[in-house]
DNA sequence: TCCTAGCCTTTACC
DNA sequence: AGGTAAAGGCTAG
């Protein structure tokens, strides 16, 4: 497929959004829902096997006006700055189901342990396709995640969040909760859906509802960003309130609110791509 | 209603 | 080898 539209490939899987990528020589190999296909690029020409064409758009947010969303969000320096690094870095659509999981797992832990703990989810519960000649596992199934034991979940490596995992799967089973509904609601309706599940907090929702809900205005509010915050942008923020998140290290509710608020209403609609621009920018920093 | 402190498991990296 | 930081959330007070 020839590309029409700004894209890089590499940045939107390397980003920290995405865990369960592999690259094996130039090939990407991913699993998404129940498909296992692998994608390439060189320079303006997509690659890909496995998928159709139309998918491939929806899923790397080929449909969004790049161009556009940089004008929007432009708002200083150091966003330019992290906006021309990342060139062509895109919001992936992530199935829901894995997303919400793939966060609540994602508490306290580096991107490196959460690969692994999905890895090892999915190996245990997922069920195995062959590709390529090469083992993938899709992600479990909302029913087998359910009815797993907290024990089963913790051989993977989860800890505490074993329990956070299965409750949400078993309260998703039993109510036959529908996640995609959530796309259809404002966004911080969809947040307010999401906090009522075990192990969701505001971050998390956040992540959910930029990754994979289309909420473009999430901004998800982390400790790189409250470091970027506290280094770049204390000039936009009240005295009092940069004095009062630089005097410990985690973030109260209430900050964590005035934090996002500040976010949507600085970069505007999409927020979401702001945050992670320079996410990447500052975590790939040194 | 809102805030704070203490606690929760495991992994990676220094 | 030992310490610390890691895309936080829950509960009690």
């Amino acid at each position: 497929m020839q590309l029409d539209v700004k894209f890089d490939l590499d940045f939107s899987l390397c980003c920290g959004q995405v865990f369960r990528w592999k690259k094996v020589g130039d090939w990407w190999y991913g699993v998404v829902g129940e498909n296992v296909f692998k994608i390439r690029q060189c320079g303006c020409e997509l690659e890909f096997d496995g998928i159709d064409e139309k998918v491939v758009k929806q899923y790397f947010g080929l449909n969004d006006d790049l161009e556009q969303i940089q004008r929007c969000i432009s708002k200083d320096d150091y966003i330019k700055q992290a906006l021309r690094r990342f060139e062509g870095l895109r919001i992936v659509r992530q199935v829901p189901w894995e997303c919400l999981i793939s966060f609540i797992c994602a508490t306290y832990k580096s991107i490196a342990a959460i690969e692994l703990m999905l890895k090892k989810i999915s190996i245990k519960f997922g069920e195995k396709k062959v590709f390529d000649g090469l083992d993938f596992y899709i992600f479990p199934t909302v029913e087998k995640l359910a009815l797993a034991s907290e024990n089963g979940l913790r051989e993977c490596g989860l800890g505490y969040r074993a329990k956070y995992v299965q409750a949400t799967a078993k309260k998703i089973w039993d109510k036959k909760i529908d996640l995609e509904f959530l796309k259809s609601l404002p966004y911080l309706d969809t947040r307010k859906k999401l906090v009522e599940f075990p192990g969701v907090g505001l971050k998390v929702a956040d992540c959910v509802s930029l990754f994979s809900l289309e909420k473009m205005e999430a901004f998800p509010v982390d400790v790189w960003v409250k470091r970027i915050v506290l280094k770049h942008y204390t000039d936009q923020l009240p005295e009092e309130f940069v004095k009062k998140l630089s005097s410990h290290d985690s973030l109260t509710n209430g900050e964590y609110e005035k934090v996002n608020a500040f976010g949507r209403s600085y970069f505007g609609a999409y927020a979401g791509y702001a945050q992670e621009y320079l996410f990447h920018h500052e975590r790939t920093q040194r």
